[in-house]
DNA sequence: CATGATTTGTCTAGTTGTATAGAGACCTAG
DNA sequence: CTAGGTCTCTATACAACTAGACAAATCATG
């Protein structure tokens, strides 16, 4: 498995700033000194890197006076990689989904906690996918209390939709309380449901659903696939566009 | 009763030095063929027992330079409340930084947009790492108008942060029109200023501040290491906070 | 024009990462 | 007991990167 070296990457970052016209024909690049800072290299790593351009004849370098880029490539791949733009305050709720378990068991000290039950109170285990287009873009384990929702796992056996299930078991209206945030590698079998690799970046968002009166309803973890998903949060009330569609991507 | 190996007792040795201050966070150990001749044996066999701890994240490697410590093992838990916190409305804010790269180019198309410029503006660059403890904890690049900023790249050189530095080019204040969140893997060169392995989870924040009038000022991505880091957003404003500290449970 | 600071070019030395090959100990199936 | 496999450790070689020093060309400034 022969890793490609940092300076080959490097290359390839500078050659993507050249071609997307963040250095044009003519331009000096930064001293050898400052793009070692900058990648966080040694000036020979640096160099190395812009040996290889001056190689592939993008760049051409005069001692004592620095490095000047030759000619911009016509075509850098600039690979799309985020399809799907989701709303945070909705995230959980999207409209295709696919069961994978639905279970009532005894709740882990996280869940209780969560839930504010006692540990070792039921609940229901909600395990799925959600899809957007055919293609698994989340995975998802929601639970809920089972004492004060007696009917909720047979209801979603029929309705996949959360929201529609409480709605059958009472609750007209919930808000999320708090959601927690933070970026995972995704483990062999998550791979294997949301077609990713092993180890492939997933985003990680944990909450609360409460009802009006502040009780909480569910706990839910989602795993939204790092390639395939953004969450957007708007300033105003939370309440983003969600959009789909290509999104380009970033440096 | 398979016997241990004899790596293990050296990473035992090893670890035991670090838990008594013998080496501190950030100290270099002593090289891999000085440890095989201190320990009398093969310098893979050395290696094998510095993999165990980078493994368990008490030191890390950096090609041609050596084997560091990461943070004291025993009482430091960068603990719940080690608070280092940050509002993502002002990203850009978290307590310590090391600047990388601050420099004026033209804008390429997404930093054009974001900043409502036309293509190939100047925009100035201001590219750096968010530490926590010492221990980095985010990558940022944050772009601004040249335009409207002309002593902005001064500014920043003296003080790091972009509120005050803002704030001495006439911006009261800003808030946060925009956020998104997706996750990345990380690239060779953010590996490196993170101190994590190639392909690790990362959290990538992209957003747009906007003075009082809605015009945009900054565009900013933050890249958070996945496993140091979690954000919480509070329903209340929709608002984010990152803080380091408590992992949350797996599935 | 002269000087000093900056910047690239080159050299030497040291350190970690990876690949290959092999010896010996240990375990297990037959 | 034997044969074959895995695990541990040794040994060697090379690649990739860091570190520091100095020389040579250039540029800015007076």
């Amino acid at each position: 498995m022969a890793r490609s070296p940092i300076w080959r990457s490097i290359a390839a970052e500078l050659e993507g700033e050249i071609a997307r016209g963040l250095y044009r024909a003519g331009d000096k690049l930064p001293t050898e000194a400052e793009l070692s800072l900058r990648f966080g290299v040694n000036r020979h790593t640096a160099r190395r890197a812009l040996a290889d351009l001056a190689a592939r004849d993008l760049v051409h370098s005069r001692r004592g006076a620095g490095v000047f880029v030759k000619a911009a490539p016509l075509d850098y791949p600039i690979g799309e990689r985020v399809r799907f733009s989701q709303n945070l305050r909705a995230s959980g709720r999207l409209p295709e989904k696919r069961v994978l378990r639905i279970e009532t068991r005894p709740a882990d000290r996280a869940e209780a906690t969560a839930l504010a039950l006692p540990e070792g109170a039921e609940v229901i285990v909600y395990e799925g996918l959600s899809l957007a287009e055919a293609m698994p873009v989340a995975h998802f384990i929601s639970c809920f209390p089972a004492a004060r929702f007696p009917g909720l796992a047979a209801t979603l056996t029929e309705v996949s939709s959360v929201t529609q299930a409480l709605k059958a078991n009472g609750i007209e209206d919930y808000t999320r309380a708090h959601t927690r945030l933070t970026a995972e590698a995704a483990t062999p079998t998550q791979a294997l449901h949301l077609a990713m690799r092993e180890g492939a970046p997933l985003l990680r968002a944990e909450g609360v659903n409460v009802d009006p009166a502040g009780q909480p309803v569910e706990y839910g973890l989602t795993w939204f696939a790092g390639d395939r998903v953004a969450l957007t949060v708007s300033s105003e009330d939370g309440s983003a566009q969600a959009q789909t569609g290509a999104q380009p991507s970033s440096p």
